[in-house]
DNA sequence: TGTACATCAGTGAACGCGCGTTCACTGATGTAC
DNA sequence: TGTACATCAGTGAACGCGCGTTCACTGATGTAC
């Protein structure tokens, strides 16, 4: 069979999607280049006609997590003012639904210690996307807005992290809720 | 070979111990039942004696690395007056010697999504073994004790796990240092 | 006191399985002549 | 227009390796008689 010009693309783009989303949900140690593949509607073997080896899917995978989460929060921030952005930003990082979700959601809030045992290239690269979130905290200096920046990103992501270890809904709800009463309050 | 009656049980604990620390380090799949027990100055074939299976040695060392950091830090607050505490915690959790030692450091700093997916009896015993904390937290009631903990916790973990991933040294001390003053005016 | 046997932590080779990677092959379409 | 060949995404079996687990064995000491 001859494919469009086109199709290879749009397979890896797949493969890559579906790596990233199970990636978030079993670590990056969980999934196995055959079960993407499978995911992907492929077979093993097709996969090394994408990818040079698991580690350079590995690395695409985390990205492209990020930005689909990037994608999912700059979407819902559109209708609102650029001085509230960090608040809505906020909501929805330490909701119930991210919380239950960690497929799609943040990746850092998925993988953090993972991330930081990786190699140095990886590490490099999620830092730079993790700081093109800073522009939206809020603050009268880019310095503050940075402090502000590390102190928010860390607390939402922890927060989100040890939600999920907690085996009581009602515990991870109170310490969803706690956390965003005190960033909304904080700032 | 014949051995003092509690020449097992301490053989045993080593194991525990070696593995609290490689999994700090390399995260819950990392070490192998060889590298633990070559560790331990032991053989593989011994492991059997000690462990039903590499899941019980796990477990183990996961709560293992709780005590050992609650007693560090236990015993740095001797001297400190109790409604004092909390900020004692927060400086040494902060630390750049906490952040650069996850071998043995917080579990949860080191581990927290991978407990996350693991099954349900673990999650329970770490989430038991994290409120033991909320005693030492700023707060009239306790209530306010507990919520206070969700946020100081989730915050000082988030902070150290991301920290862990910045590549620069710089980044890293401004991210610590931004957590720590934040949560030392927040109380 | 001496001999035969039991005990048991530890050894190290072997087994089985899963996983990343390789490879010869397929089959549909494009191209050369 | 027809035939031979090239292309290339995808297939699925096979390979090699690491790892958890098993197992027969070791060797020092304790116990029975």
């Amino acid at each position: 069979m001859r494919y469009e010009p086109e199709h290879k693309t749009r397979t890896r783009d797949r493969i890559v999607r579906n790596a990233a989303r199970k990636l978030r949900a079993e670590g990056l140690g969980g999934p196995g280049v055959a079960s993407v593949m499978k995911a992907s509607g492929l077979t093993v073997g097709g996969f090394y006609k994408h990818f040079r080896s698991k580690d350079e899917l590995l690395a695409e995978a985390i990205a492209q997590g990020f930005s689909e989460s990037s994608e999912k929060i700059r979407s819902s921030l559109q209708n609102v003012p650029h001085a509230d952005r960090w608040k809505e930003i906020i909501r929805w990082y330490l909701s119930a639904e991210h919380c239950d979700h960690p497929e799609v959601g943040c990746p850092v809030a998925a993988l953090a210690p993972e991330i930081a045992r990786a190699k140095f290239s990886i590490r490099k690269r999620i830092a730079g996307l993790m700081k093109e979130w800073v522009e939206f905290m809020p603050g009268p200096t880019a310095g503050e807005r940075e402090r502000n920046f590390f102190v928010i990103f860390s607390a939402m992501a922890g927060a989100v992290s040890i939600a999920r270890i907690l085996t009581e809904p009602a515990d991870r709800q109170r310490l969803l809720a706690s956390m965003r009463d005190h960033l909304l309050h904080s700032f």
